[in-house]
DNA sequence: GTCTATATGCAGATAGAC
DNA sequence: GTCTATCTGCATATAGAC
């Protein structure tokens, strides 16, 4: 039990040194021999609890992704008027950005490693897009939204909420000459900003 | 004279090969074996004409973005009034992407990996926001925009042009059941797309 | 300039003792 | 479960003949 006990601490361990070291490196750049440090064990372990570099990649990967679908697909499927979940969505979206600031650069591996892996993941988690697809038409149909489809909104707001943290290194030498400071502030100014340009986007008023 | 006009052709081969298995493939997964067979040479004369595979691709990403630059500062530094431009910017941009669809991965990777690099590359090319931010500035100073920074504008603007090349292995699935044309359907009303809802966005009408 | 053959080095993965 | 030591394979890069 002891025994269990400690393997399932060191198990742990690494999970959570790798997320550090994916955070650092990416998938690409991290080295097993750099995680085996950073738990403080050898590489040789390493393998013994994660067959290859891709498992531990995906468990890592996904146990992010895990916790932060549930909080979206419970926006999404509320009952409110789209512009009303917007704010919400963006603040949700972009609260969990800024405590995973890498997970952008993590989801775009993996679209372009294994989309569909990643689309049945969603699905699987009940993230899925057709319910609210329903519901946009028809807030367009009633004259409530400017003419949009759902697709090219969904891609506008997703743009616009993730663009500053893929782009950050060379935004914040070109937008703000380098100052991090500020380009923190200027992140946490987006959620209302992007809030405010959907809504002025889609209403009449 | 004709042997320099072969080893000319050859550099010039291997540079449009590269190219192709850069798109294909990626800075990472591109081998230079692979390489060497699209230009229909070996791997040792590669390196004769390229000392490193980062050294090629280098050339092969900056020579891109250089012929892309120009269109650009040509647009952003124009006299209209910017929501005229926004258009034209949106259109320069998207169809530069379409005929290069990897680009922004490229440009992604480089970001993360040289971003000063990039950033300087940008700035003796002429690309730089310190006028054009000016004159957003001052456009909103006297009211003919909603009030917006530079930076959240250009922040939207290049997230809602990039993201569905960025993401568009996951998007096409989630979104379009996997339909490449419709997809390609959808990329090209994004152009017009995007310009009404920045416009709309940011004017009272 | 172009080739064949080989070196170098690294990182992921495994063998086997304890 | 954990370690040391080693293997394997691959990809970049180089040496040297033609």
């Amino acid at each position: 039990m002891i025994k269990a006990m400690g393997s399932d601490s060191t198990k742990t361990k690494i999970l959570q040194s790798a997320h550090q070291v994916f955070i650092r490196k990416g998938m690409d750049g991290a080295r097993m021999q750099e995680i085996a440090d950073e738990a403080g064990i050898n590489k040789a372990l390493l393998h013994y609890y994660f067959h290859s570099k891709d498992q531990l990649f995906n468990e890592v990967f996904y146990g992010i992704l895990s916790q932060m679908i549930p909080g979206l697909v419970a926006l999404f499927s509320g009952e409110k008027p789209f512009l009303e979940k917007v704010e919400a969505i963006v603040t949700e979206y972009d609260s969990y950005l800024s405590r995973n600031p890498i997970l952008p650069q993590f989801i775009f591996r993996e679209i372009n490693r294994d989309p569909e892996q990643l689309s049945k993941f969603m699905s699987d988690q009940g993230l899925d897009f057709d319910r609210i697809q329903e519901r946009i038409d028809n807030e367009v149909a009633q004259g409530h939204l400017r003419p949009i489809t759902f697709q090219h909104l969904f891609a506008n707001l997703i743009g616009m909420i993730v663009i500053p943290y893929i782009g950050r290194p060379l935004f914040q030498l070109k937008l703000f000459k380098g100052d991090a400071e500020k380009y923190d502030q200027f992140l946490r100014e987006r959620r209302v900003v992007i809030s405010n340009f959907i809504r002025q986007a889609l209403t009449k008023d």
